[in-house]
DNA sequence: GGCTTATGCTACGCTACCGTAGCGTACTAC
DNA sequence: GTAGTACGCTACGGTAGCGTAGCATAAGCC
């Protein structure tokens, strides 16, 4: 339902993309309670009867909104080796969550799932799919021995997931790459020396 | 205003305690857009019209349910090292975090300043407060040596709160003095064999 | 016991939002 | 060109929430 086919009618793919732009737009700027049909009509341009067409109601559109505003993050190529693969990740994972819509969208992602009402819709496990290729990337580096064998994998992921949210929430943080090489160099640092 | 002076009407005082109570409860069950005043009343078992009496509109009260969620750190002492002053705001962070009502009520209070509409009656920089101890300690830790004088304060702060955070949201997690001192050593480990 | 004051109750008016119905228009495909 | 279909528009009915008014009651203070 996220992903409009290509060969439909024209007039479909055009009322879609502008419906979720808007959603995504309002989404962002206001949280869940700024998407509501009416302001998503208003701000789109198109017609509150033609969403209703597309979409069942609200919550399916709240849906779809919020899994627009997520990052894609590739599975970390095998071939580079453990530590090299943890180091795209964790940039990939600094890029997605600094680019629009999700950087001023982080706080409402991480809200949404839990309000009682807006995530009536909404896949319990939205967000961990954003975080899956960071988790694989930190089993790799503990079964090869880049971090130690016994790292609890939920742990390192909060170390590091946490670290790039907190910084992509302050607005005077550059979500680069020197940025995601100093969080992954600081992760692996601190558990080398480790004196289990 | 969150803070009811204790030589007042019983009655008010009593009034006030059993809103708040009320407020914060829906707060952390479904965030600020269920802290409605018709819902405050009834599940305070107040009037709405005594909760007009003393709060001047759902924005004022929705700005004390918010304090009343935050956690109380203390000011490191200064006696005991820089060191072990870090590792003590940790534990208090990681424990205040842990408990009702912060924990449950954590998304919230990330997403609710951003919120155009609820954050009308809260000052910008409530959250910042509960940290502010932390920042110090690591402030002091870094002039002292213990971590290098060249730490980013901010950075710091990102790294750390991101990780008590993401630990606090994971229900799974337990917030314990054991993963404190796990956070704050492989804080100060990382940044220790730091190759500048 | 009597005065003061906080509270409870009911009933408002207003606004925003949800989701639907019916009908005319404009676009698309063939 | 023509049929099919997506769209826009207007107008609903229903619900939830905000904030207020007026009056009766009950609790506290001296």
């Amino acid at each position: 339902m996220s992903q409009t086919p290509v060969d439909v009618d024209p007039r479909v793919r055009r009322s879609r993309e502008a419906v979720l732009a808007a959603s995504v737009a309002l989404f962002v700027a206001g949280g869940p309670r700024a998407v509501t049909v009416d302001a998503v009509s208003e701000e789109s341009g198109v017609a509150k009867t033609t969403i209703y067409r597309h979409w069942r109601d609200r919550a399916h559109l709240l849906a779809d909104t919020y899994r627009a505003c997520l990052p894609v993050v590739p599975v970390p190529d095998d071939g580079r080796g453990p530590q090299e693969a943890l180091r795209d990740v964790v940039r990939c994972l600094v890029r997605g969550m600094g680019q629009e819509p999700t950087r001023p969208a982080l706080p409402h992602l991480i809200a949404t799932p839990l309000d009682p009402v807006e995530s009536r819709a909404l896949p319990a496990d939205v967000m961990d799919q954003t975080f899956a290729p960071l988790v694989l990337s930190i089993q790799r580096a503990a079964s090869s021995g880049v971090i130690p064998p016994d790292t609890d994998a939920m742990e390192a992921k909060h170390q590091l997931v946490g670290f790039i949210i907190m910084s992509a929430i302050d607005p005077a943080c550059a979500m680069d790459d020197v940025l995601a090489d100093r969080i992954t160099d600081l992760f692996i640092r601190g558990r080398q020396g480790q004196g289990q």
